[in-house]
DNA sequence: CTCATGACGTAAG
DNA sequence: ACTTACGCCATGA
C-alpha cells in the first residue's frame, strides 16, 4: 500500500464514522490494518479538512491541541455528550460495523 | 544514511 | 487526575 492509497483509506474510514459516534486515531489505524495513530494524525493534519475530522479524537477523549474547542462544539452539535472538555468514549466509540 | 519531528498511546510516578 | 517518559514509525531535511 503506497502513501496515496493510505491517505484514501484514512479519509474513507473517517467518512464512515456516523454522526453521534467518535473514533480515536488508533481506531482508524487498526481499522485500516496499517500504520499507527501518529500516521493517522499526520494525514488528518494535511487532509482532514475534507472529511468529518471532528469525529476523530485522542484515546483520552480530549481533542488534539490544534483543534480544541472547535472540535467539542461540533461534537456537541452531533449530539455527543461532553463533560469537562472531554468525550465519554465508553458511550460513543465508533463500531466499524455501523 | 542519520536525525528530528509529531491532530498519538500507554505506563509509571 | 496530572505530569513525565518512552515507544512508535512514516516523513522530510
Amino acid at each position: 500500500m503506497d502513501r496515496e492509497e493510505y491517505v484514501e483509506a484514512v479519509l474513507r474510514a473517517v467518512e464512515s464514522i456516523p454522526e453521534g459516534s467518535v473514533a480515536t486515531y488508533g481506531d482508524i489505524a487498526e481499522y485500516i490494518g496499517q500504520g499507527g495513530p501518529r500516521q493517522v494524525g499526520a494525514i488528518m493534519r494535511e487532509y482532514g479538512a475534507t472529511v468529518p475530522w471532528w469525529r476523530v479524537i485522542r484515546a483520552s477523549g480530549v481533542p488534539a491541541d490544534e483543534v480544541g474547542d472547535e472540535q467539542l462544539h461540533r461534537l456537541r452539535s452531533d449530539g455527543v455528550r461532553i463533560t469537562n472538555g472531554r468525550v465519554r468514549l465508553r458511550d460513543v466509540r465508533w463500531d466499524p460495523q455501523d
